[in-house]
DNA sequence: ATTAGTGTACTATTTAACTATGACACTAAT
DNA sequence: ATTAGTGTCATAGTTAAATAGTACACTAAT
């Protein structure tokens, strides 16, 4: 369990990244309890005061529970998934189409490119 | 002419794409003369340094030339455009599918998604 | 009470990005 | 020769991110 670290984006942000997705994608369920400072700083070879920091800023956005002297766990609130899903999806296509219509990209081009990146790398998707 | 600065990403990088997307989109061609350090800097309200770093950067990935005491200009190797395009529009491919992938979205919500999203705020194109 | 495992807080240091300023060298035009 | 507009270089200072190390408070289990 590691993360490719991108130099020119902050650690904690990635981290953030990192937990929310595992959050969305269902590897960590709603009142799991989650890798205290200390296991994940060690575990990903980073400072534990930046840690701190990647969960001080999930809990702001109330994605994490902290219960003091116990740990951390991801919020029990449902309606919080499905709109961090959600914002997570749209941040994402936003990017991504703005981003090929600035290269010059035309719409059918965009559609065609997502389809045949889709397909490869993939299983065949039952019918 | 403004950029959407995020505060996340360095200021350099986000003026290099800023010129590569202007490149690659045609609205600076091959041989053109670009803004010179102090022109852009004053333009977009950033230290000539930061602009010069910039310009530094994409010098020594070819996409511009200097001329010492005239200015810069746009590399007249068409060849370094298309690679150019093509790298930045998997770049965004790449990372915009495995991004969904990894929120659990499955191969067809990611093209239906890509579909949607490109129809909405746009001209019918012509057929 | 003690212990181990939590979150939390604090100070200090390093590094990269950015800014602020000033100066110098080259080129073309006058 | 002078001038204006280029790129370039150098020094210094500010800020945010990350690290290093230490210490404290809370909780559950013993």
């Amino acid at each position: 369990m590691t993360i490719e670290f991108d130099n020119n984006l902050p650690i904690y942000l990635q981290v953030m990244n990192y937990i929310k997705k595992q959050i969305v994608a269902g590897k960590l369920k709603p009142g799991d309890k989650i890798e205290s400072v200390r296991e994940l700083a060690a575990e990903l070879q980073i400072n534990p005061n930046t840690i701190q920091r990647t969960f001080q800023e999930l809990e702001r956005e109330g994605v994490v529970v902290t219960r003091r002297g116990l740990g951390r766990y991801v919020t029990e609130e449902e309606s919080m998934m499905m709109r961090m899903r959600k914002e997570m999806a749209d941040q994402l296509l936003e990017r991504f189409v703005s981003g090929m219509k600035e290269l010059g990209f035309g719409e059918r081009d965009i559609v065609a490119l997502v389809a045949e990146a889709v397909a490869s790398g993939s299983d065949r998707e039952g019918k």
